[in-house]
DNA sequence: ATCAGGCATGTAATCGTTTACATTCATGGG
DNA sequence: CCCATGAATGTAAACGATTACATGCCTGAT
């Protein structure tokens, strides 16, 4: 845990070169020089090469601590035509999900040497923009989009370069790119009939955006797992959400204003509007799950505190897959271009059946 | 927000050049000849220069246009010695707060049309080595280091490169660094003020991880809050922690199984500490505030879900004058090297003041 | 008519690597 | 003793921009 076990000799070497002229950064050139061969082969030594003999290497390698040598990525990345990076669109609100995420994505990345660039996607307009600065050529080796808003034409269209593009969570149909999904269906099948094993009659479902994969998907698995329960989806108690906090807490309070009865259970598509459900009950003094059951979807980090039991998107590893997919795609291996990943349920106190300590 | 506003002839020209052949990217040679002026004019036509008349700007834009030209940054940034990027250093565990702080970082670079490099810190270990890669000539024009757990020893090795370095919520003295700091002092100041003022006698603090300065300055300010209101903190009743959720959760758990008395109120140091504490109650069926008032630091996302009382830090503005910090350096700009941000208090249920409704 | 001065443009060096191809040299088989 | 072979190394041409400097031309003052 010594500093110097990672960057030794920082302050005697790489900090001066041989000159004492701080202005000039050490080049190729100056090893090779320093270490008596030519440039070709330091730059074989740095890359590994085998065909540099054991005491010519030894001889670079000394070279270049000394002077304290660090490899220019830009003219690499210019000679190579590769920049071993990749870019990464986030949207710009986030419950927390696309954080978990990015993380996968890192952790992947790091793990074959690639570095990040990420960019925010604020506002749909501003999206395009910026991923169109990121197919200018030489900035990325692949790009990871995460962002929901984009039409799918675009995409289409971008696929058209020739980057590899990775999407999260959507797939489009007729564009040349991966993609990695959840299993909306099964997981939101599985709350459904979680519910519905608990006993709850009276059950609201709080749908996302319409139009957004996701949204659809959950829908769909909720429909399935109560056809197959025998149960019959009340049209009543079908709202229209959209995937925000203040969407859940909104309708909720509207319902409550309206005096109709509270339903028995309540899914929301996913967490931010079941903590926005939440909250409005609680300042009207309800519980949950007494006064009404409730699940979300996502397990987002809130979700724990808050005690909510959920459907569990597995972030790092969508992350982990997208990020192996680009790679992959980079580097011409082989890659299943669309991957769906398993979800499962996170039962806690909010469906109504943890035993109380 | 049509598509072909932002990436005009995508499909009919980017694609293709006049070849037929796929592989070679349009370059400002292709340009220059296809426009029928030199490489150095095109040049000056993409980088804005005003030495260039109307009529041969125009001749060079359309050329761009027909050719689908896109600028490869790795030969500008190998040319200009400069990427117009930031890196940013994240640590891996985090609340939320620094993914906010990153919001605005991105918030201002983009508004100086700077790009982001970011790389995440697991361990100590690893973040050595992280940082140390971008070191790299070439790579970022600056660094904004968000990471707690480097040695002030290593950010001075830092520092000695040429590469400006701006710290998040730290200074590190005797290295040339920037650093944008939050006011715990004030802060932490305000909540205990606040609790002293709502006539609670038995105040516990739960404390962070010693050594590092937020820690430190948040219990200094309930110190001198304290001394200020002529109260006396009751050494029984401050507890170490260690900023995470478990060390709240733990501590609250310790404190209960040992069957003391509960204090009238507390103030865990930061958020998730706070709401580790929430949890444990939570599961003895104890109740905030009524059973013990509560109060937090930061206002993470979740804070606002739970209605924890809590100091609110500037996440965004930290970021957005962390990023302006770096891009006045890069650019030459004078910038102040040591800013505080102010922070606030935001009263919410938990500490006990909140009308019901 | 001449020429200083300024504007528009072109020429070519430069940024720091990588890498195809050329060269050198030693080795072992014939 | 010669030469094919191959390993180790060097030479120099990319990679795709930027930019200092040179050049040419037009204008207007003298």
């Amino acid at each position: 845990m010594n500093v110097n076990d990672y960057m030794p000799d920082v302050s005697d070497t790489i900090l001066r070169d041989g000159t004492g002229d701080f202005a000039r950064p050490v080049t190729v050139l100056d090893v090779s020089r320093q270490s008596g061969v030519s440039t070709a082969t330091v730059s074989r030594v740095i890359n590994q090469s085998p065909k540099v003999s054991p005491a010519t290497r030894g001889r670079v390698l000394k070279a270049i601590e000394k002077l304290g040598y660090m490899r220019n990525h830009s003219a690499r990345a210019l000679a190579r035509q590769k920049t071993d990076t990749i870019g990464v669109v986030f949207p710009g609100i986030d419950s927390g999900f696309f954080s978990e995420v990015l993380k996968g994505i890192n952790e992947y990345a790091v793990s074959r040497d690639y570095h990040l660039m990420v960019a925010f996607s604020q506002g749909k307009d501003d999206e395009h923009g910026r991923i169109a600065e990121y197919l200018q050529a030489g900035r990325v080796d692949a790009l990871i989009l995460m962002s929901l808003g984009m039409s799918d034409q675009f995409v289409r269209q971008a696929s058209q370069r020739e980057l590899p593009i990775v999407l999260i969570d959507r797939p489009v149909k007729g564009a040349r790119v991966a993609s990695v999904m959840i299993d909306n269906i099964s997981g939101a099948g599985a709350a459904m009939s979680h519910l519905l094993g608990l006993g709850y009659k009276r059950i609201a479902i709080l749908k996302g955006p319409d139009g957004t994969i996701d949204a659809e998907q959950r829908f769909d698995g909720c429909q399935r797992a109560a056809k197959h329960a025998g149960y019959k989806l009340n049209k009543d108690l079908v709202w229209p959400g959209n995937f925000l906090w203040e969407s859940g807490y909104e309708l909720m309070n509207n319902w409550l204003d309206s005096g109709k009865p509270l339903p028995d259970a309540m899914f929301a598509l996913n967490d931010p509007m079941a903590m926005g459900v939440m909250e409005a009950m609680r300042e009207r003094g309800l519980s949950v799950p007494d006064d009404m059951a409730l699940v979300g979807f996502d397990d987002v980090q809130a979700a724990r505190y808050l005690g909510l039991t959920t459907v569990r998107s597995p972030m790092r590893e969508m992350g982990r897959v997208a990020s192996q997919a680009a790679i992959n795609l980079v580097t011409g291996g082989r890659t299943q271009l669309e991957q769906v990943l398993a979800t499962d349920l996170v039962v806690r106190r909010s469906c109504g059946v943890e035993k109380k300590s």
